[in-house]
DNA sequence: GTCCAGGATCGGG
DNA sequence: CCCGATCATGGA
């Protein structure tokens, strides 16, 4: 168990934020993931400390990474426009949500997935392939050992696949899970990064025009899921996602467009705000 | 049963 | 370049 403070940071929100499809809140203050091959669980203790279900080692070289703690959201939150009500009142009400950085792969085949689908059904897709052709995912004796955490939510918990074992799925088993019209555009992505024409580091050497480019160049990634995994997987928090919730929002309040050249490299922190706000916020007005 | 979902592709104008 | 039809399925 490491315990530590951290100001602006919630992970009950970013739990609910719809960024992630393996992330979910237990009770009001534990919440559970796995990433990175590895079942984490967090319990919010109060005064901005937080308690890990890992070793300091672990804290450090992994999940600081992932939840991007090195980066001052309040100095983004202080840069909104003060005349823009409701970035306002979004930025407020999404304190502590926070930009994971996803792994590639699954970051890509979850994208591919969640296209024209709630993120109800998005979750149950990516649950199904990864309990279908993921490795077991232990829970850490730490979680049922120590009083500040709780039991789990599942019994039973798997990594998301690399893309070895999900290339090795034949149509048959992607319509299973229910992939649906998708099932070719996720063979194909997991051909390109088993065969090695797609990496990481390939892709993260590219700056963000040439990402963009190699992204949408894939089938089945368009404009919407290559944002999105640019803002989620590579930490190009400059890029602004524009889905059925965002064009309401730019609708409603931008006269039918967001002007994203404002906040150069940090709009699509601010469209994470501004999507879990008009999702979530109407639950406690 | 109906309707919509963190859209993309394809063909045709 | 822009437009409309179409895509398979879960969840409300």
């Amino acid at each position: 168990m490491y315990k530590t403070k951290i100001n602006f940071f919630n992970p009950y929100k970013i739990a609910l934020s719809g960024q992630a499809f393996r992330i979910a809140p237990i009770d009001g203050t534990h919440t559970e993931l796995v990433s990175r091959g590895k079942y984490l669980q967090i319990a919010d203790l109060g005064e901005s400390v937080f308690a890990f279900s890992c070793g300091e080692e672990e804290f450090n070289n992994i999940w600081h990474n992932y939840f991007d703690l090195g980066r001052d959201y309040e100095g983004i939150a202080r840069s909104v426009d003060p005349g823009d009500d409701f970035l306002v009142k979004a930025t407020g009400f999404g304190s502590g949500i926070r930009i994971l950085k996803q792994e590639c792969f699954e970051t890509v085949i979850s994208y591919i997935i969640s296209q024209r689908r709630s993120i109800p059904s998005i979750t149950t897709c990516v649950d199904r392939l990864s309990s279908l052709c993921g490795g077991e995912v232990p829970v850490p004796d730490e979680v049922f050992k120590n009083d500040i955490f709780v039991s789990p939510l599942k019994e039973k918990y798997y990594a998301f696949p690399d893309a070895s074992r999900v290339a090795e799925l034949t149509a048959d088993d992607l319509n299973r899970i229910g992939a649906g019209y998708r099932t070719p555009y996720i063979m194909r992505a997991a051909q390109d990064f088993n065969s090695g024409k797609l990496t990481y580091e390939g892709l993260d050497s590219l700056d963000d025009d040439e990402l963009y480019k190699a992204l949408t160049s894939m089938y089945g990634v368009g404009v919407k899921v290559a944002n999105c995994i640019m803002l989620f997987s590579f930490a190009r928090t400059g890029r602004f996602p524009v889905d059925v919730w965002i064009k309401r929002i730019e609708d409603k309040y931008y006269g039918g467009k967001f002007d994203e050249t404002r906040y150069p490299g940090t709009a699509g922190i601010l469209q994470q705000f501004m999507f879990y706000y008009i999702r979530k916020g109407s639950l406690e007005e």
